[in-house]
DNA sequence: TTTATATATGAAACAATGTTGCAAATGTAG
DNA sequence: CTACATTTGCAACATTGTTTCATATATAAA
């Protein structure tokens, strides 16, 4: 799906800045934090655009946020956003503490817990740190 | 086990903003925020030093932080800090999205996720949004 | 194509959160 | 009780997130 078409979807106007984000997302390989997003734009780049644009985004479900520390937020789309109308399953987020990137693992599938009675579950985040493959690999190298 | 305890345990020294804060957590029943420690520990409270002893005390595996949200931070003591020498199992923490109270879930084990070849796990973090008890029971009487 | 208007933007100003360097204070081993 | 490594607290700064409000703009309707 194209960011065009994602905005329409939903309802939303095809606005600069949401077109450019979305762009962004679309080919970055991984999550992308605020910082990386504001290289990408450079001059066409507002801070309070860009969180308001992001609170849209998330609102419609077209990306979702991840909070792999209490330093280290990173935005990417949601997978349903290239398979239209079908619900995004909980995924484990992976976060790399040496080289300080976050993977989505779509592959693996978040576990449904259990609450408590009357607790009411609506969401679920895990996230997995330790080195990454590539971080694996050169820390055994090292020694 | 004492604050006092947990201190020469580590071979930390007991100061008086770590003696306030292990304090402060042990009585609390749910993890507490920065802005909670402070206002428990008014005058005698210094930004800088909280934040280092913050750190020092997880390092240390004393208390350990729970990043709920982007904007969602809590304290709390480690259970092992209760039963000495006993490694913490992994739990999963809930968050209230009405009335942002945090909870350890202790009985609330976190599955052991698989990652892909390569990938070396250190930690796991599992936070549940959602209402908690409380919030759910005054929601459904509203209605 | 043009216009009306609801929506989105961007500036200013602020609030909260987190970090570093350094001199002074303090906990503790001896 | 003393020596000294550790910890504190101040200043100064960096990052992250929010609110208000006038201006600009995307789009539906004429």
């Amino acid at each position: 799906m194209t960011p065009v078409e994602m905005l329409t979807l939903h309802h939303l106007r095809k606005t600069p800045t949401r077109l450019a984000i979305l762009k962004y997302l679309q080919t970055a390989p991984f999550p992308q934090s605020e910082n990386d997003i504001h290289k990408k734009m450079q001059d066409s780049y507002d801070r309070i655009t860009f969180y308001r644009t992001i609170q849209t985004l998330m609102e419609s479900g077209i990306i979702h946020r991840i909070v792999a520390d209490n330093t280290t937020v990173r935005y990417a789309l949601n997978h349903c956003t290239s398979a239209l109308n079908e619900q995004d399953a909980d995924h484990v987020h992976f976060f790399c503490t040496k080289c300080g990137k976050v993977e989505c693992m779509e592959e693996v599938a978040v576990q449904p817990y259990q609450l408590p009675d009357g607790y009411k579950k609506e969401e679920c985040n895990v996230v997995v740190k330790g080195l990454c493959n590539e971080c694996a690999k050169k820390n055994s190298a090292e020694k």
